[in-house]
DNA sequence: GACATATATGAGCATATATTCATATATTGA
DNA sequence: TCAATATATGAATATATGCTCATATATGTC
């Protein structure tokens, strides 16, 4: 009589956006090696390039997708953008992930 | 005399690979519907397809890819595979997003 | 305003990814 | 062995992604 099947609980489609898109943020290895250095140090755009030996266009696209999910932010000083990380939780779940890497 | 600079600490190549990889898994919105399910409950293949609303090929290719990444593992009951959550980080990782996500 | 420097942006290209269809494989039972 | 059921796999396709090149924009200096 009594069902024991509990019902299962569908993520919405918001939590499934929002998730997905964090972690397709952190899902490619030059958004991580900026990221990375982000939580390091703040940094400008052609500082961002050189200590990674990247293009300034290929940072500077990353840096707006970065922007866009606002897990970094920047202030301006001159013709110079200094950016940084805006998502401590997001950083959070880059260092577990590094940790776990390199722990087993 | 003596430079202000710290040397910052690149991300060594292996890290960064199994980094990426990871996340590459969570971000895609049908691994991460699987990964939720499977994280209340064994499933056979075609529980998934139907709980989810996916077809079986679709389910299969992505188990696939679960299973190459020993996210997920299975036991075989006859004709029947029950998959089940074999990387308890990496479903904190996910859990935490989530948490995240529905919280601001 | 003209010029230099720093950054952003759009187009084009090559590659990666997710899904579907059709079919193959594996296990069980008659 | 044959049929039935469950799952896996390969090919094809459509779309997404990341990089590079060329160029635009923005700020500061003379």
């Amino acid at each position: 009589m009594n069902e024991n099947k509990e019902k299962y609980e569908q993520l919405d489609e918001e939590t499934l956006f929002i998730v997905s898109q964090t972690f397709k943020a952190l899902s490619d290895p030059t958004r991580i090696r900026i990221l990375h250095l982000l939580g390091e140090k703040e940094c400008s755009v052609s500082e961002i390039a050189e200590e990674l030996s990247l293009m300034q266009s290929t940072v500077s696209h990353q840096l707006r997708f970065l922007k866009n999910l606002r897990l970094v932010k920047f202030r301006r000083a001159g013709t110079t953008l200094y950016y940084s990380i805006d998502d401590e939780h997001v950083m959070t779940l880059l260092h577990q992930s590094i940790h776990h890497a390199r722990h087993d």
